[in-house]
DNA sequence: ATGAAAGCGCTAACAG
DNA sequence: CTGTTAGCGCTTTCAT
């Protein structure tokens, strides 16, 4: 049906090698032969067939993204950088949802493998050491995002977490909170690590402190909702609460609405993350902002330019954050 | 490196024929031979390659899912569903924003088409008939999401949105509001214009109905924000809003906010699509629900079999919407 | 039930 | 600068 190379050598006069090296834009072809074939290309409307591309020279133009789940907002914007990186730079991108799920995420990776993929943008703690070098092995680029780990055998892309914590306890503190709280991610994960640490490095020295001001909430809208609900049974006189991420913040507004708080005069609420959740609710919500688009586009296009051999050394490259300032922290004027 | 065919027919002492058949369960193999192949298949860690079964079959258990913004929560529902079913059949999806744009899909379908595709998800409605033939020609299955057509040469899975918007003013109406406007989506978005004719029908026999009280929203949460601005300078005494879709109804729940009104006291606001973010606002949104999940699920499903051959016919799936009452239409007591 | 062999459409030495 | 040719790893008639 479709023309082949072999019809383009053919109508064109040369060997397929050289419509091959057309294709591929090798420098070492006659101009006036290059115009031809191109002609010829034209002519019968060829279009190279990426199959079969992909199995002649390994390489198949698809890069996967791997992630927990793309319902979470912070997610589907990381999505949307790689996928616009991918797309300009002629890459096509396979997405998985891991649910965080060790095994999922190994199966993933065993049919990306038999597919030829380039490389794997892969935004979830969750993966081991051994996948790392086993993909090495097969020649597969990688790229972490939000992955802290002390030791680095592959590029790393994620946000100042610990500092943004900090930050986001300073802010509490500054507008005048006596006690401050902090909700937790999943144990295990270390950007939720990262953020409890910042948080005790900046409480642990007061006299009000105590390790049961730390609740777990597990990254999610409903988790934070249950952790106001248990901390404030234990400590109703909390008055700032540092939210892990921004799902559980919007459980802690949802939780501190059901009780009756007035937010911030009884009680201040900071995020983290900088979703665009935080801008829907009442009242606005103060949150440490990672640059999630800037992030999926950075590990996207370090991915690419390792794919495209551009990259040899594995970097780890921590961008900033910062403070929004809303009315769940400071009522406006 | 890895083990090939023609490594496991040596091992087994059998063609790479026999192989092949065992590798796609064809029926024909000699238990005894079967188990030999098997037996050095493991051995040799065999691993089909998934590209070189592409380019000798053209099949690639691929699909594609092609959709506006993967940054609409609407969407990325849809994306799980997909996602989901695709990896529990054995295929893997490759993911394209379009932003609604005909250039972006053309592009997008292109390299589909090259890369041996096996089926799209389309979810959006700028899809032109031509491309939908081409595709036929091109033996990529096609199934067509939230896709309002009086022509349909493909399948189609959609919720009752005229019904739906029906509902939704009903409801308003039964609640006691004397007057309702309605914020609609883009123009030329047929989902969109189902939704606004359902609330012509039920409203333009009124004598207070005046085609003033339709106001542009275009989907977004800022669109619907400026859309309720500008409607209560018009229209000081409407005491009920019907958003297009939840996007928009959460905008006018911010303008409501801004201008002091009381909800639903005031004013009463109903939305459309269901996504989680109306459970997140203060006070949560009455909506008109789509099985979000289930629509792309349902998609998914007969893409598959479609690809599989299982299914022959192109229908019209239209999948109920129910009415979730919430505090922005009736005040808990 | 099984094997031989001809592709699928392209890349990449190697030779000239 | 260009052509020949041998694959890449698998599927699929067509025989047997």
């Amino acid at each position: 049906m479709a023309a082949t190379i072999r019809d383009v050598a053919k109508l064109s006069d040369v060997s397929v090698a050289t419509v091959s090296r057309v294709i591929n834009q090798i420098s070492t072809v006659n101009p006036e032969t290059q115009k031809r074939v191109k002609k010829a290309m034209e002519q019968l409307k060829y279009e190279p067939n990426l199959v079969a591309q992909g199995l002649a020279s390994k390489k198949t133009q698809t890069i996967a993204l791997i992630l927990p789940n793309i319902s979470n907002p912070f997610f589907s914007d990381i999505v949307r950088a790689v996928e616009d990186v991918a797309q300009s730079n002629g890459f096509t991108v396979i997405l998985c949802n891991s649910d965080g799920l060790v095994s999922k995420e190994q199966s993933y990776i065993e049919v990306l493998r038999k597919k030829y993929i380039d490389g794997i943008v892969f935004a979830s703690n969750t993966l081991r050491i051994e996948d790392i070098e086993q993909l090495k092995k097969d020649n597969i680029s990688l790229v972490v995002l939000d992955y802290s780990s002390t030791m680095e055998s592959c590029s790393i892309i994620r946000a100042k977490n610990r500092e943004g914590a900090r930050m986001a306890v300073s802010h509490l503190l500054e507008i005048g909170c006596k006690k401050i709280a902090h909700i937790y991610g999943p144990i295990g994960d270390q950007t939720a690590k990262n953020r409890l640490e910042g948080y005790e490095e900046m409480v642990h020295s007061f006299s009000w402190y105590s390790p049961t001001l730390l609740v777990p909430g597990h990254f999610t809208i409903n988790g934070g909702f249950e952790a106001t609900k248990m901390l404030l049974e234990k400590h109703p006189d909390v008055d700032g609460i540092f939210a892990g991420n921004d799902l559980m913040a919007v459980g802690v507004l949802k939780a501190l609405h059901q009780m009756g708080k007035k937010i911030p005069e009884d009680l201040a609420v900071c995020g983290f993350d900088g979703i665009y959740l935080t801008e829907i609710t009442q009242p606005e919500l103060t949150t440490i902002a990672q640059p999630i688009y800037e992030l999926g586009e950075k590990a996207a296009k370090i991915l690419i330019n390792k794919i495209n051999g551009l990259l040899e050394e594995d970097n780890v490259y921590e961008l900033d954050v910062t403070l929004i300032k809303r009315d769940s922290t400071i009522k406006a004027h």
